[in-house]
RNA sequence: GGCGACAUAGCCAAGCGGUAAGGCAUGGGUCUGCAACACCCUGAUCACCAGUUCAAAUCUGGUUGUCGCCUCCA
């Protein structure tokens, strides 16, 4: 498997620290209000390579943060006058909801900052032990760049370049910095925030500590797998490893990856997503159009090294895409319950030996191979769906009323898996129709049996503003929401 | 200014030296009472220029354009 490592910015095979086992770390968000669709990136993409380690058979320890204590917390718990813990405790559960409705998996551990505090001044004060930090006199402590020979490794810059950049930079309320790119660990109060008792001041930890200390906390001082999205490289995934390495005298984590943006088309112009240019959608926006299984969908049809424009009409584009594959699962789960009825009765034992079926059978094995080829290759997610609508053109092509029911069930099978991979549900969920949609359908059912096709098509149309869309098969009608 | 990424059909998107996957959309068919679903058919020489090579979308150099990071940010 190879995986593109920003750290050496080549592809490399992936060898784990211990055979069989993944530890990776995802930052996660802030929570200060709803996730917007570019922190779902990351989300998803790292979910799905977590689903694809699963597949081959790793154990993966996922850990995943919620930062809940920063300045727009702060800002957000002032302006509605309650306490920042109200309003973190607020947004990771509705971050929580989104998760699950894009399908991504709960971390193994999601550790919030504001808990692991005493890891913190722990590793705060071993830095400060082994000269890789410093109190000023305010009690804001920084971490000694100049003392860590590799700062700038991850994101390929040197020091020199970053200090002559930084002298440009007006930096106010920093006069005990030793160096303009020495980055804070630990900062003071002010008045009205929260804080924690430090022997150095009443305060709260830097955003980069926290990252450093959960990871070592719940993998250890070296885990396999740190991921984020690009920004992240510097400073935040550089500082990471300055504070880690520094403390703990080894390598942090052996490959990093970066997701790219999400950014957002408005009538043809490209943007980056951002609040102040208020283009911005939130997950929760997006649910109330789509299922959020679209979204997923949506992200995993580019890779995730490549940039992502966002727009309706691809989020329509997506949903139509998405549905061919949800209405392949439908036709082979009706097939084989079609198929088993037909076998019960004449008491064959539909074994699929069918020499046509057998070779259709290896078929799908190719294809199984491709897919894997492709996601062993960074994960190219792209090539997975591809792979996948081929396996769509082939059920639809192959499996008929007559095919056996050990070949259908192979099919289905496979189909489920490569979508469980990529975090794609096969099976609708499932809602219980209303007593007057149902009357309707029936209704309708009866005038087309009178040849009554005026009334028949009035009643569809009917539905159709209903949000219910209907299809006449042998099977019966069925429906679907539009 | 420094570092980096990208430019493939109407749209999205793979491709990593051997002659352009897949999806959406469009148009034409088959099926269907009609529709939907499904199936068949329908489309690009890969931003531009110059090199390397028997062979380049794929390598090298240049041009143009777009974007990201260097500051909180997924």
């Amino acid at each position: 498997m190879k995986i593109f490592n920003t750290l050496t910015r080549r592809k490399e095979e992936f060898v784990p620290l211990e055979p069989g086992k993944v530890k990776m770390y995802v930052c996660g968000p802030t929570v200060y209000n709803y996730i917007h669709i570019g922190n779902a990136r990351p989300m998803v993409v790292f979910d799905t390579v977590r689903r694809y380690f699963e597949y081959k058979g790793y154990e993966v320890n996922y850990v995943s943060n919620f930062t809940d204590v920063d300045d727009k917390i702060i800002a957000k718990a002032l302006e509605e006058g309650v306490d920042s813990g109200v309003i973190s405790a607020r947004y990771i559960e509705e971050c929580k909801k989104d998760m699950e409705g894009m399908n991504v998996k709960p971390a193994t551990v999601h550790p919030q900052a504001t808990l692991e505090i005493g890891g913190m001044l722990e590793m705060i004060q071993t830095l400060i032990d082994k000269g890789h930090a410093y109190a000023a006199p305010d009690g804001t402590v920084y971490f000694r760049t100049s003392s860590f020979p590799d700062y700038g490794k991850l994101s390929h810059k040197n020091l020199e370049e970053l200090q002559s950049g930084f002298r440009e930079i007006k930096v106010t309320g920093e006069e005990g910095k030793e160096e303009p790119s020495d980055f804070v660990l630990w900062k003071p109060k002010k008045e009205g925030e929260p804080y924690w008792e430090s022997v150095w001041c009443q305060g709260r930890p830097g955003w980069h500590i926290e990252c450093s200390v959960m990871a070592k906390k719940y993998l250890g001082d070296s885990i396999d797998i740190h991921a984020g999205g690009e920004d992240l490289i510097f400073p935040h995934h550089e500082n990471e490893i300055a504070q880690s390495e520094a403390a703990s005298g080894k390598p942090f984590a052996r490959y990093w990856m970066h997701n790219a943006f999400l950014n957002i088309d408005k009538n043809g112009h490209v943007q980056k997503m951002s609040k102040s240019l208020g283009n911005f959608f939130t997950v929760r926006e997006i649910s109330e159009k789509y299922d959020l299984q679209v979204l997923r969908f949506f992200m995993l049809s580019a890779h995730y090294r490549s940039p992502l424009n966002f727009s309706a009409d691809l989020m329509e584009a997506s949903k139509n895409g998405l549905e061919r594959i949800l209405t392949a699962a439908d036709r082979l789960r009706e097939a084989k319950e079609a198929a088993a009825r037909r076998e019960a009765e004449a008491s064959v034992s539909g074994d699929g030996r069918d020499s046509l079926e057998q070779a259709h059978a290896e078929e799908i094995k190719a294809l199984v191979a491709k897919y894997e080829a492709a996601m062993e290759d960074d994960f190219n997610t792209a090539d997975g769906i591809s792979v996948i609508f081929e396996l769509v053109k082939l059920s639809n092509t192959t499996v008929s009323k007559d095919s056996s029911v050990s070949y259908i069930a192979f099919v289905e099978k496979t189909l489920k898996t490569l979508c469980d991979v990529m975090g794609i549900f096969t099976e609708r969920r499932t809602e219980v129709l209303e007593a007057e949609i149902e009357d309707l359908i029936r209704q309708r059912q009866e005038a087309r049996k009178a040849k009554n096709f005026a009334v028949a098509d009035e009643i569809r149309g009917k539905l159709l503003d209903m949000g219910i869309v209907l299809e006449d098969t042998r099977e019966g009608v069925k429906w679907k929401k539009a």
